[in-house]
Formats: structure tokens, sequence, C-alpha cells
DNA sequence: GTTGAAAAAATATTGAG
DNA sequence: CTCAATATTTTTTCAAC
């Protein structure tokens, strides 16, 4: 889908609050509401736009640690391992890789107890991964909302 | 804050998909749309919500390569050298790491040309770091819409 | 593609249990 | 904390340009 200025302008704005009321969108842009209705259906069935999400605080639901766990993944066993991956509660992104890890996974816990439940009676058990690394954010500096527009 | 499970339950509804009308999270849950009112307001005052945001898929806008970039930073140069990485087009998050990294960027960019120029003339050319490695994501296999609630 | 206007639906607010 | 009722806005639809 080929997407104008206006179609940026809507999106910069949803990226920023999703919530903001079309009419308003439609003032910012000077559009009526109802072009703005439109082109934002057309972009979420284009899947240029994937979805709304409201951005929760991790650590206001209990997860007071996050990290970034690199994985090496042995040979012809990817599919399976990753599906179970995908199972283990505090794993909130799979990403395959290239460089010095095959998958890179963001995971959160509790605390650092849990991220070692995690890892050792999770992760490691797991058959198909060999070496694996955790790298403990101690802080996020800086977090976009989304690619730019 | 204390989150009970009625809190809880309008998290996991507006996590995945944030424009629900509060209308349908209330008949949901079971409460009048009052409630619901009343408790995302105070939510989003604690700061258990910190906002609402579209999802834009990056290919959509010209992204066709993202990446995970390890980066050493040289002692004391902490603070400049984040800065300086805020304003760099393409770079999405800047997570500061315990382990092989001391940072860890999530960077997009139109495609591996783009991703060298990047690292090259803006990453490299900067003082305060050592090493850097990039990590090109080639799929993202699972993202949850956030932390599990 | 865009618009304005009407109809339907949702949100914000208030007052009371 | 919850609700019902109300007033205000917004979403949605549609004929017309």
């Amino acid at each position: 889908m080929e997407l104008d200025e206006t179609d940026r302008a809507i999106l910069r704005i949803l990226q920023e609050d999703a919530r903001t009321p079309f009419s308003e969108v439609a003032r910012r842009i000077d559009m009526s509401s109802a072009t703005v209705h439109d082109r934002v259906n057309r972009m979420e069935e284009a899947g240029v736009i994937e979805g709304y999400h409201a951005s929760v605080d991790p650590k206001a639901v209990g997860y007071g640690v996050s990290a970034f766990v690199g994985l090496r993944v042995e040979q012809g066993r990817e599919e399976d391992a990753l599906e179970r991956l995908r199972e283990i509660d505090g794993v909130c992104e799979i990403h395959l890789t290239t460089g010095e890890w095959d998958v890179i996974l963001k995971v959160v816990a509790a605390d650092t107890d849990s991220l070692r439940e995690l890892m050792f009676e999770s992760v490691a058990e797991m058959e198909g991964f060999s070496r694996s690394q955790t790298m403990i954010i101690l802080g996020t500096d800086y977090e976009a909302d989304g690619p730019p527009v």
C-alpha cells in the first residue's frame, strides 16, 4: 500500500496516542473526520496498522526485572525449540537473528530469583539449545512509539 | 498502586486492543462502563498505563531491516553517548544492560545499505564507544502485547 | 478522495447508594 | 467502589461533489 503524507501524519498521531479521537486527528491534519476514518480503515486492512495496544508498566504489574537472552539453537531443532519458548511465561519477544546468537528473547520476571528459575528451569532444561547468555536490562533510556514515520 | 483482578482484566483487554470501547470492556468484565472509566483513569494517573500506541508495520513505512546493536561505552562517557544515540534516526530503543554489552539498541533501516550508513556514519563515528556488534533480525517469531498481566 | 450532515454509539460527568 | 441517568462527543454511515 502506498502511503502519502496525510496517511503518515495520521500514523504519527496514533503512534503517540492511539486513543486520540478521529475528530481531533481530523482537526490537527485539517481534514474531515470521515476522511480520517476512511484512511485509518484502509491502513488497518492493508496491515500498515497492526493494532492498538495499551502500554503497561511492567513494574506496576509485578515484574521488577527485564532481560535480553541470547540463545544458540542446535542445527535442525529450530522450529521445535521456538514453539516451546513461546509457551514460557515471561517471554515477551522472540527474534531470530544473525551474529553471535541465533535467537534473542526479551523476558520479564518478578525478580532475579524468578529470572533464574525462568532461565534454569525453563530455558536451560529445554533440549535444542546450547549456549545462552542473559543480559539484564538495568534501564531503558529511550523507547520510541514505533518506527519513524 | 494496588491492582485487583478487575483492574488486571481491564489491562489485558486494552493491551490487546487499546481502542476497545469502554462499554464493551464493561460488558466483558460484567461491570458498568462508569466503573471501567474510573479504573482506567486511576491506572493512567498512577502510571500503570503508560500510554496507547498504534503498532505500525515497519516494512509498510519503508523499513526493511531491523537489528539489535550491542555497544561498549568507554568509562565516564555514558551520559553524553546516550544523549547522542537518541538523536540518530532509526534508533528505536536504547537499553542499558549487564553482560557482554553496556548498551543494546534496537534500530530500523530501509535496507542493509542504510543500516551500514547508520552504523558506520552515525554510531561508529561517535566518540565514547569502543566495540559494537550488529545482530540483524531475520524475523520476529513472537511479540506479546506487553508484560503478562 | 473528499465532504457535510444525520443517526447510532460511546464517553465523560454527576449524584446517590 | 459501584451504579444509573444525563449531557456531551465521537464514530459511523451515506448521498453527493
